[in-house]
Parts: structure tokens; sequence; C-alpha cells
DNA sequence: GTCTATACAGTGATAGAC
DNA sequence: GTCTATCACTGTATAGAC
């Protein structure tokens, strides 16, 4: 017989997944236990304020990641450098398109209004974060929001519609011509 | 004491708004009984396969918008006041901005797979009559699926941020954008 | 075509043993 | 830090009166 302990770092990224795929409604604790291996008992030992702490600590934490992995090396780095390392950063993150953005899906559904807060923050920062990057390089203020709040919607939508079409390939094109349009603004 | 009557043709359109606002899971039968002021009775009376045969018929009715509205046009008429007009119907139909696809959330959603085929088509009927509208105009077919897909992932990133932003001026911005994009590929 | 009453499974949450 | 047992409640669905 087996036993596994778990700290909360392990718990986390196993949580997220199962909201990730059924949303916060669909995404019950009996599934949530059925997928993590954990019991209702461990969760709420982890977890006392339920779900809706769940969902506090998992966005926060995906937050973090894109702080970290993504706005930071925007806002301090090599501009030119700190885009493309965004754009691996982002296939890598997304797996081309098979992971969907757990914040925009949040967005659309009646759950927005109760994390509004964080789920407005990351893509006010992502947006203002590129765009800076890209006034770094020279290019005017207007045309930096603009492409920046293009290229933020975009990957939305490349994910959007990339899972409509269960297709892979949407994303990877998607990101293509993201990229493309970015490097074309640059010089 | 009023008593109100339905058929069923006011009905999907109340129970559209419901599952649009809280999702699949969201939109309980008594949220819903709440928000058409119909009872579980007389819903299933209209629905006996319950929330699947709802969402079912939803989703055929919004196709069957599409369709009539944005699709036929663009395969039937003069391609360039086709385009236009899909600009102005999309723009109403999302309200601008205030409005969400369903058929793209439920794309995200835990619902994606017992809907697949439908939401599927939505997305490949959509981009392949704007492709084809853009061809008529004399451009490369490489070039119309290019844009093509570029459009429609944009509405649906456009519809994605702009409600995480709580902003409908970014749905507007992001209209305007792509509108500009598809009018250059043009001359 | 409307409704209420009812059944019963699943839900979020808690208590307490180990 | 793990678990099971149990709670009140909400979920979907059905039956049948009007």
């Amino acid at each position: 017989m087996t036993r596994t302990v778990f700290e909360k770092s392990d718990v986390i990224p196993l949580v997220t997944e199962v909201f990730r795929e059924l949303g916060y409604n669909g995404a019950s604790l009996s599934k949530i236990t059925a997928r993590t291996h954990l019991s209702k008992g461990s969760l709420y030992y982890f977890f006392p304020g339920g779900k809706d702490q769940m969902v506090d600590e998992i966005l926060t934490h995906i937050d973090q990641w894109f702080v970290k992995n993504i706005f930071e090396p925007l806002e301090e780095n090599e501009p030119r450098e700190a885009i493309e390392h965004m754009w691996r950063e982002i296939d890598a993150y997304f797996q081309s398109g098979q992971r969907i953005c757990l914040i925009g899906a949040f967005a659309l559904d009646g759950t927005r209004d109760r994390f509004a807060t964080v789920i407005r923050q990351y893509f006010v920062r992502w947006i203002e974060a590129l765009s800076a990057a890209l006034v770094q390089t020279g290019i005017s203020k207007e045309t930096a929001d603009q492409v920046s709040e293009e290229t933020v919607a975009g990957i939305q939508g490349g994910l959007v519609v990339s899972r409509a079409l269960n297709d892979d390939s949407f994303f990877e094109r998607t990101l293509a011509r993201l990229t493309q349009r970015l490097s074309t603004s640059l010089s």
C-alpha cells in the first residue's frame, strides 16, 4: 500500500489542470478527488476556503508564472530578445494549443465577476509590458499599444478556435502570423 | 394574475442568454427557471431531453442565424459588400463586445466534446465562407485562408479580452483593426 | 402549456479517527 | 497530512393536477 504525501506546491498544478479541463462549475470536488487522488479531507486541509480558495491560489500561481517568465523579461531585458523569448514560452506553455488559457476561459464564464481583479490585471499587465518593450525598440506608443492589443487578443482567439476545430496546427499558424506581424512592425 | 403562454420559438432566445451568461454547468435549472420565469415543468415540456437538448437546439439556432446573416451572404452576394455587411452584423450581434460567443465559450469548456460537431462546423464554415469571398475579389487562396483565419480568431480573442478587461472599447478597437487589415489585403 | 410535488443522485463542506 | 463518514443543500428529472 503506497501512501503519497503532498505539499501545497505539489497540489496546485494538479488541481489547476482539473479546472482547466472542466471549468469552475464542472470541476466538482468528486472530479477533483478522482483526478488528483486526494480525498476531500486532504483538499480541505490545503484549501480550507473550498473551491473559491483553490481558484484564487491557482490564478495567483498562473499570474506569478507569467510575471516571472513573460512580463518581467519584457519589462527588464533587451526588448527584441524578450519578445522572442515570449513567443517560445507561450508556445511551450499552451502546449501548441492543447492547453487553454484558464484566465481567458474564466473571463467568458459567469466566473468572471468573482475573480474580476486578477483576470483584469493579467491582461492589463501583459499588454502594457509588451507595449513598453515595443516602445523601447523605437516605435511610437500608439503603434505599440495597437500591436500589443492585437497580439494578446490574437493568442486568446487562436486558443479558442484551435480548440473548437480540435486542431493544434491552427494555434501554430496563429502564433506564426502574430510573430510575423510583430516583427514587421519592429523593422 | 397574469399568465404568459410561450411557444418554443419564444423560449430559445430566453434560455440562450442564461447559458451565455453562466455557461453549461453554471446554468442550473433553478437559475434558468428564475431568469425565464418558466417552471421546470414547462422547461421539460419544451425540452424533454433536458439541458443537453436545450443546448443542442440553442447551438443549432445560433448556427442558423450565422448561416443566414453571415455565411450565405458571403457565399452568394457581391464579396466586398458581403464582407462589409459581415462587420456590421458582427458588431451588432456581439453588442459591441458585451455579448460573448457561446460557441467559442463552449469550445474552451469541458462542454466541447459533447457538442464537438456543431462547434467545429461553425468555425469551419465561417472561415471557408470568408476565404471564398476573398478569393472572389481576386486574391490568392493562400492569402485568403490566412486572412480569414486571422479574422475569425481575432474576433474571438477580442471578445475574450474585452470581457476580461470589462471594457467594450477593446472589442471595438479589435474590430476596427481587423476590418482595416482585411480591406488592406483586398487592395 | 402551465404549474407543484416528489424522488433521488450529486454537491460543497465539516468532524473526527488514524 | 491522510482518510472515511456524515451533513444539509442543490442538482436533474419525472408524475400528475389544472
